[in-house]
Formats: structure tokens, C-alpha cells, sequence
DNA sequence: GGCACTTGCTTGAAGTATCAACCTCTACAA
DNA sequence: TTGTAGAGGTTGATACTTCAAGCAAGTGCC
């Protein structure tokens, strides 16, 4: 006789149980502490600092709303609201897409730059202090691996073009 | 001849930027699946649905707040808005506790209780569908691991009587 | 007791996130 | 053309988070 029956729900062991607490806990922990560093040296969030990551990294600094929000893994209208802070602070400017006069891009400026450099040793030691210092090399590897696969699986698998994940 | 000056920091190499922007990209898009899910599903947030959990698992379904936000890895001040909310809604209740004065207890109703119990397979299921289904056992066994040494990190590695990081 | 210091928890304001509604523009076809 | 469906992006209301400030009760010490 099968002790699950059709309706009873597959819990998670405990040995998965564990592993999944531990999830919670580490990326709630290390959420806050990033939030918490950056929001301190350099005068935004985590998620605002890998808008500015994004665009400094564009052709010409620049892109348009939709692929920074894709990169970014948030929704159009939180980008939306973020680029309004952050154009607020003079990091960011919106420009008008000459070929298309629906779209926007969001351009880093000199100064957003600037911030950009300025904080992003104190980000980079952070970061390595929290994670990569405390992780073999194998660790990382199998961390990384692992974190690619829940990423792909969470993204629109098919296309580039149709982006239902951003509702 | 150092390539790194003192001054200059330890930027992460191309693996390393690699690894890290998986962790973000997973995490960032594992939380707002999650959130989705249980805001549909429950009418609540994951973390708020974290708090029911704790509760649900503690001696007479109650626990102090500090002892509860320490459960969840969340400030004390998060908890009392979120206790505050889940109070709105009949699932948890406030009670003062007799041998300390300033001291409160959460409590987990009958009513928080149902909630919990009609919405955890759904998410149980989630969570399986997200994670654990594309993982195989020793992805899961090396990730479990890595977290559990990250949240290490990040906790009040000394007491469990005070608490800084909750500032 | 009286004092200072700490702990436990709450509060209000300001910042950020979410959702649904909305507007404009493009693409495409009848 | 005109109609229409969809894409690109914004908005406002509501919910949640954060931070600093606050208050009341416990603790230690004279």
C-alpha cells in the first residue's frame, strides 16, 4: 500500500526541508545585508545599483526600458518607477527612441557614472566577503550551476520577443 | 611585477561575475514567483506565509517577536507591521506575556491555521515545480550546503542573546 | 529607593513594489 | 484608409519595507 494517496500533497523531506530553509535564510540575510551596504554608500538598493550595472555596460549607456527591465528580471513598471528615482538623483536620463516613438531609453549620465565608480569597490568587497570568501571554488561552481537552471526555468523558456514573466 | 595595486580592488573575474549574476537573476526571479504564487493563492506575501509556518511549528502555536523575527531573519520592526497586518486579517493574534510585561506573543488563530493548512500544498508544489524538480540530489545537497554556510555568515556569529544584525 | 542603561516592541514617515488601468504608437490587414 | 490587436511604457492606489525615534518595563548598581 502507497502512504500518499492521489490527493495528499508530496511534502518535502526533511533533508529538503533543510536545504530549503537554508535557501530562505541565506538569500533573505544576504539580501538585506547588499540592500543595507549599498543603501548606505552609495544611496540606493541593491536592484538600483544592477540598473546603473546594466546600463554602464550598454553600447553608448544606454537602453531601452524593456530590455533593461529584462535584464534586470523585473517587471516594466517597477523599472519604470526606479528610472523615475533615479532620474530624480541625476544618474539617469530618459531619451525618446528616434525609430520607434512609443520607446525610451534610459541613458546612464556623467554622474550616474561617477556614483557607479565610486561605489563599486565597497560593493565588490561586499559581496566577497559575504559569498564568494566563504565558498570553495567547487562550491561556487555548483552554486552557480544550480542557479542557472532555476533561472532558465523561471524565464519565458521559448522566446525573447514575447516576455509573458513580465506580466 | 603585481598586477593589483593595494588600492585597486579585486574586481570579480569573468566566472565569478558569472556565478553571481546567476545567484541574482534565480533569486530575484524564485522571489517574485513565489510572492505571486502565495499573494494568489493565500492573499499573502512568502515571508508572511514564513511567519504562519513559524508559528504553526512552535509549543502552542505562539512565539515572542523577537523570537519569531529571528526565525524569519527579519528586523523587529518588519514583524510588528507584518504581525499587524496578519492581525487585520484574523490569521494571528497579539497577547501579552505574563512574565515580562513589555514582552508580546504572536499567536497563530484557528482561522491562520485553516489558511495555512488550504494553501501549503499549493505552494509546497510551487516550490517543487521551481526548485527541487530541476535540481538533481547532489545539486541540491552542494546548494543546501553553500547556503547554509552563507547564512552562517551573515548571523550573529557569536550569541543568540543579542542580536545586532537586527539592528 | 533612585538612577542610568538596556531590552522588547511599536510607531510614523518616506521609499519602494505591485497590480490593474491606461495611453500612445506600430503592424497589419481588410 | 480605417480598424484593430498588440507592444512599449507610464500612472496611481494600495501594500509592504526601512529607518529613526519613541516608550515602557526590566536590570544592575549605588
Amino acid at each position: 500500500m502507497n502512504t500518499a494517496s492521489a490527493d495528499e500533497p508530496r511534502w518535502l523531506s526533511d533533508e529538503e526541508q533543510r536545504t530549503w530553509r537554508a535557501y530562505i535564510h541565506a538569500t533573505t540575510l544576504l539580501d538585506d545585508h547588499l540592500d543595507r551596504q549599498l543603501q548606505r554608500d552609495a544611496g540606493m538598493p541593491h536592484i538600483y545599483y544592477g540598473l546603473l550595472v546594466g546600463l554602464a555596460e550598454a553600447p553608448r549607456r544606454r537602453l531601452r526600458m524593456t530590455e533593461l527591465a529584462m535584464k534586470a528580471k523585473i517587471t516594466r513598471s517597477r523599472l519604470s518607477h526606479a528610472i523615475a528615482r533615479l532620474e530624480k538623483n541625476g544618474w539617469v536620463r530618459r531619451e525618446d527612441c528616434p525609430s520607434d516613438k512609443r520607446g525610451q531609453f534610459a541613458v546612464l549620465t556623467d554622474e550616474g557614472y561617477e556614483v557607479l565608480m565610486r561605489s563599486a569597490p565597497g560593493h565588490v568587497a561586499a559581496v566577497r566577503q559575504a559569498f564568494f570568501d566563504r565558498l570553495t571554488a567547487d562550491q561556487q561552481k555548483a552554486l552557480g550551476e544550480a542557479m542557472l537552471i532555476i533561472a532558465e526555468g523561471l524565464q519565458p523558456e521559448g522566446a525573447g520577443a514575447d516576455l509573458p514573466w513580465l506580466r
